[in-house]
DNA sequence: GCGGTTTCATATGTTTTTCACGGAGCATAG
DNA sequence: CTATGCTCCGTGAAAAACATATGAAACCGC
């Protein structure tokens, strides 16, 4: 089905780069590779990839500085970008996500794991491409309304005060994807972020009481985040 | 925000054409520009653009000439035009005002006042193309005629103020849409804002009061604005 | 001066944050 | 595999901050 969709892996252990390739090309993506993060983001700029697999530990530049770089740049900061992270590497992770990866997945990992994310998150941005800027949200049995300021779950009415529902939105805007407690209060608080990351668990928890059984879609991501789950 | 809106910048000074290219595109519009009266005309018709910003003072053809062209075709009548003029040029600004300009400003501007102007204006062209140009209105028993400027609610004729009419028919035309006290001190200013969020309030509780029952249709959407029920 | 409109001060009810503590998850050592 | 220790998260309650309604005063344009 993705008929030309190009992905570019940026990974210096040969056995998993070809792992990797042979995995993506069979699913029909145009594989380009590069072994380090200069030759990585030479590649991004010479001819940008649809997405970005990035290994975060590299030889000389690492995963982080070409994520920070890739999304720093008006060109190319649309790209979608997974980082392929070791376990327990969590600050990274939370870093990485700040820096504006689109999503994670740690090794080891199985190919239709990564699959369902890379689909995932290329879905995702197609829809963003087409400005389809929807003021209806829909995810997981949970429908948010931005122009009513209104929300439904389980076909209940559900009341919101205004902080809950704008991590609603947030989290539900953008399924699967794990945002860090620091992008949340970010985008609660429009920039100024002068509050405890304590106060987002709080939220979480009214916010999930109030959904009822719907409320279980949202996850928590030990030492990272929180995600909608789809 | 503004997802995809393009507008079209007839400019011929350079400094001042890269400020506002620079501004806008930051803003999220699509920007194109034109030197020349003749160019932007060109501009026009080969693509319409949601909005022009037009400098009076352009070599050869002015700006007069271009915005009477292009309110005088049916094709891009519609198409707002904002006069960007040098202080002092009143009787330019009458004439362009009559030949169909939508807003002037007098240079020198700022960023912030321009992009309020254009703001409103894309609003108000963008009501008028959803085609609420309908003059009767009427939700949750009460009815608002625009063309008499008279309002009725439970069978009794009401008698409002201006202001009063204009936030109940902002509300009113478009049930169970909440809007923010910004963008009602907007639409009731028609983009010159420099009034508290207060007197909102002040205003809303006087509409409630004067429609007697019927003002209950206006509710508090607490943290954000207000809404008529539906 | 006179409606009409905005600001101000205040009172009240709600929301949001903080805090403290207990329990859960996870990694490592044994 | 279990024990152990560590960090991170959930949670209730209290404190702090905030938002709105409202009456009255100031302001404005005619």
């Amino acid at each position: 089905m993705p008929s030309e969709l190009s992905i570019l892996i940026v990974e210096d252990e040969q056995d998993l780069l070809e792992l990797l390739r042979y995995n993506l090309a069979r699913e029909g993506y145009a594989v380009r590779t590069a072994a380090t993060g200069e030759d990585g983001l030479k590649a991004v700029r010479s001819e940008a990839p649809d997405l970005v697999l990035l290994d975060l530990m590299l030889p000389g530049m690492d995963g982080l500085e070409v994520c920070r770089t890739i999304k720093g740049r008006p060109h190319t900061a649309e790209i979608p970008v997974i980082m392929l992270t070791a376990k327990g590497e969590e600050s990274d992770i939370v870093r990485g996500l700040e820096l504006g990866a689109d999503d994670y997945i740690t090794k080891p990992f199985s190919p239709r794991v990564l699959m369902a994310r890379i689909q995932a998150v290329l879905r995702r941005s197609e829809r963003e491409a087409e400005g389809v800027e929807t003021s209806l949200i829909e995810a997981g049995g949970v429908t948010v309304d931005r122009e009513r300021h209104e929300v439904h779950a389980g076909g209940e009415r559900v009341d919101l005060t205004a902080t809950e529902f704008k991590l609603l939105s947030l989290l539900a805007s953008k399924p699967a994807r794990v945002f860090t407690r620091q992008q949340i209060i970010e985008a609660i608080h429009e920039g100024f972020a002068a509050v405890t990351d304590r106060s987002v668990d709080v939220q979480v928890v009214s916010l999930r009481r109030k959904l009822g059984t719907a409320g279980k879609n949202i996850e928590t991501v030990r030492g990272v985040g929180y995600r909608f789950r789809d």
